[in-house]
DNA sequence: TTCCCATATCGCAATATTACGATATTAAAA
DNA sequence: TTTTAATATCGTAATATTGCGATATGGGAA
């Protein structure tokens, strides 16, 4: 099939593996840390730094947006793309508050 | 294609990735959270908490197992299979660290 | 306007993923 | 030993993903 089932989980669910599944790229993890620790939000040069034609990193920019987790175009001289803090944050939040509900001690035996 | 390009990439991205990757799926997310909030380690039940079939969950497990979210396994009377904390906590890190080093007020004006 | 540069989109081919039923496996119970 | 219950694996078909070259697009420069 290759079909993602999406019937019988919660919207949370389905909503945060797809983030997550945006993220689960080599290219487009390592877009998001270029874009996290570059000074500021030109991407101009970011194919130099991936192993991967300008094509496929422009396809990859278009999922990491269609996801939310990054926001602006490139609208004449105006060319840049961030971080979407609030995104970026929904995930913080996701692992820490799971972390913070699971069981201490609870490690199988097996 | 289809093929994930590796080379070019640092292992910490690759294997980030890779475990995002896997937790990019509804099905494996939720047995995350079911195995995050479940007083105990048993799995038995799962199947029943899942739109899928007995043999679907499995695959999933079985990936979820491959990147080292969950540990345990099934053998004779010790029927679990839990989080592993390690690679839980690997991912907090991993957002945690990140966030800090994202500029303050550096949204883009487009 | 025409040219040039950067980014986006298209089309394709190769591979990966997903899901399910059927079957195999494994260990406990009868 | 045979049966039973639970999980794992196999085989499959359908769909998704990935990457690249070619091309389109859009705005500034000449």
């Amino acid at each position: 099939m290759g079909i993602t089932k999406v019937d019988g989980f919660t919207p949370e669910v389905t909503q945060m593996a797809e983030i997550l599944k945006a993220l689960g790229h080599p290219a487009r993890l390592a877009i998001m840390e270029y874009l996290i620790n570059s000074p500021d939000c030109i991407n101009g040069d970011l194919v130099d730094h991936l192993p991967l034609a300008q094509s496929t990193v422009s396809r990859h920019l278009s999922e990491l947006k269609k996801v939310g987790l990054i926001k602006g175009t490139i609208t004449g001289n105006c060319i840049s793309y961030c971080i979407n803090d609030d995104v970026w944050d929904k995930i913080k939040v996701f692992f820490n508050t799971s972390s913070d509900q699971i069981t201490p001690g609870k490690s199988c035996a097996c």
